[in-house]
DNA sequence: GCCGTTTTCGGCCCGACTGTTTTCAGTCG
């Protein structure tokens, strides 16, 4: 899968290049299209070409398909290697700013000698922007701002800080005299791992008074931008945050088009125009070929006031915000999604047995205030020597410690198990004599994380085809922007979990999010059993589990693929003998 | 560069805000 990816890097560097050179708009967007057409491939883009079907791909023509075969043959692009002698690679970069579109970009470089982010802050200081024409104080100063703030948050914000902010802000909002109702939307309502800002939409009648509020907030380090329909501000914190204002009765339009992605409005607005209609983001209107907008017309909009409006007269189904990626087909009608209220169980979770800050009581009693009737105790197996790993001695101790609590919790279904380290040779840390005196195995990979491919999807296999494992869990050992984790092949590894009954976990600590969300949905198509598990160490952890049920709906998981659905006869059954999710 | 119930040419999604300039280009989402 990996050549899918690189190959999906070149052809972005082909669009930017082709975009500092002035290229034609729709050429550049054409190798964007093919950027996401590879990154959303299920198949090894290789594969594609040897059985000669790659133009058969909706986005791939006769010249990608050119360019493709010949990366796959040589190993390089030659259209792509002309650009990079024509243009400092250190340009792409600076489209990463803020403010800085293709078009400036390419005129500092002809106009100013730059030709990176270094050169841009020379070219500033020494005043050589200045006396470029349309270059004023102001775009200089943003500039410049844009410059610095790039340079020291060069990440997305991960969803475990974002929602909870974005919450907060909602909240308070709402309390701003004439505001009716405050959303938050765009990738965060779509649960993306990671987002680049929060979008808000609200209705007031009073939208300067909730502009000036939202402007004057205490923690704004800029305003970006302040109309009477739209502000900008970028928080202390770094975070961006765009409010838009809209009538009530266009809320559905708007919600719908800043939910995004982006991909699945074209899509959407593509097939308003089959229909002869016309979309955007004050409704759905009837297309008269004039080229002013509608709703600038006093034209009434064929449906606008919510999302599900808008879909069916487009005569589609309605599509959850988790399933409007540009994988998603909108077409296709959505199975119904897992909702946090499904899930049962807790299944990987630590005490102060090894490195969790709770006793088992304690754990067991947050779990009930979670509203779960099912905990699973997995403390680290005993290589996990930085966590504190039980030794098999310590392990028999703990396990009864465990069976005394059932006393005291008759209420609770309590299952004694472990998380149990994958040595990198696939080799599991407790014996099977061991493992069978548990209730549930967890096996994760936690060291050896950078091996080969080839050796992860060995070390996995063996696992995941072990008959006393039940969990595998966060399967690659990912932490999202610090390591990418172990890059198995997954659909070798897929294939053996649907075949064994072994469930792969969703970790949903919002650091983690393991298995991620597009090999979620490769495991949901592949039949795979789920598992949807916090790792809790705290009672806060158990919290995460909303991020881990967003993901699972990013991957199209239903209730009752997901084994934390399942009511305690039913989980003991498969824990009992591990069966394949279609035979169940 | 890709695509096709307006099919081999002529389209390709849409609107708000900013800055600098007097009507709009560039950027963003």
């Amino acid at each position: 899968m990996s050549v899918n990816r690189q190959l999906a890097g070149y052809f972005e560097q082909i669009a930017s290049l082709m975009e500092i050179t002035g290229a034609n708009a729709f050429k550049v967007s054409a190798n964007r299209k093919v950027v996401r057409v590879l990154e959303d491939l299920d198949r090894d883009i290789a594969d594609v070409a040897t059985s000669g079907e790659l133009e058969s791909l909706d986005g791939i023509g006769k010249g990608t398909a050119a360019r493709i075969s010949q990366f796959l043959e040589t190993g390089t692009i030659d259209d792509l290697e002309h650009l990079r002698s024509e243009i400092p690679d250190g340009l792409i970069g600076l489209l990463d700013i803020s403010g800085l579109g293709p078009k400036t970009v390419g005129r500092l470089w002809r106009e100013a000698d730059v030709t990176d982010r270094q050169s841009l802050k020379a070219a500033i200081d020494d005043g050589r922007l200045a006396s470029l024409p349309r270059m004023g104080a102001k775009t200089i100063a943003n500039i410049a701002d844009s410059l610095a703030f790039a340079q020291r948050a060069s990440q997305r914000t991960p969803i475990g800080r974002a929602l909870p902010l974005a919450e907060q802000l909602v909240s308070q909002l709402k309390t701003v005299p004439g505001v009716t109702r405050v959303h938050y939307a765009g990738s965060l309502r779509r649960g993306c791992e990671t987002i680049g800002d929060i979008d808000l939409i609200a209705v007031t009648t009073d939208p300067t008074g909730l502009v000036d509020t939202f402007t004057n907030r205490p923690d704004v380090a800029k305003v970006l931008a302040k109309g009477d329909t739209k502000a900008a501000i970028r928080l202390t914190s770094d975070i961006q945050v765009d409010l838009r204002i809209v009538p009530e009765d266009v809320l559905g339009a708007t919600l719908l088009y800043f939910t995004g992605s982006k991909e699945h409005n074209v899509l959407l607005r593509e097939r308003a125009r089959s229909m002869h209609m016309r979309l955007n983001e004050y409704g759905l209107f009837p297309d008269d070929g004039d080229d002013e907008p509608p709703q600038q017309r006093g034209i009434a909009p064929l449906a606008s006031a919510t999302e599900d409006d808008i879909y069916s007269a487009l005569e589609l189904p309605m599509q959850p915000c988790s399933l409007r990626e540009s994988a998603d087909d909108p077409l296709v009608a959505p199975p119904a999604l897992i909702e946090l209220n499904d899930i049962r169980s807790e299944l990987h979770s630590h005490t102060t047995a090894s490195d969790g800050h709770l006793t088992i009581d304690e754990l067991i009693n947050a779990t009930r205030d979670r509203g779960l009737g099912i905990i699973a105790i997995t403390d680290h197996s005993v290589s996990s020597v930085q966590a504190n790993g039980l030794s098999v001695d310590r392990l028999h101790t703990h396990i009864a410690a465990i069976h005394d609590a059932r006393d005291r919790h008759p209420d609770m279904l309590i299952l004694a198990g472990s998380e149990v380290d994958i040595h990198a040779d696939g080799r599991l840390d407790y014996d099977d004599d061991v493992l069978r005196e548990l209730d549930i195995v967890v096996a994760s990979p936690h060291a050896s994380l950078k091996q080969a491919s080839d050796l992860a999807t060995e070390r996995l296999l063996k696992a995941i085809e072990h008959p006393l494992v039940h969990i595998i869990g966060h399967p690659t050992g990912r932490m999202i922007g610090r390591r990418p984790g172990l890059d198995p092949n997954m659909p070798v590894l897929l294939e053996a979990a649907a075949a064994n009954g072994t469930a792969l976990e969703i970790n949903a600590n919002p650091r983690r999010l393991d298995l991620r969300d597009v090999h979620v949905r490769q495991a949901m198509a592949a039949g795979c059993r789920i598992a949807i598990n916090t790792d809790a160490h705290t009672g806060d952890h158990l919290a995460f589990l909303r991020y881990g049920v967003l993901t699972a709906r990013r991957g199209r998981v239903t209730p009752d693929a997901c084994v934390n659905c399942l009511p305690p006869d039913a989980l003991l059954t498969w824990l009992a003998q591990k069966s394949p999710l279609l035979s169940s």
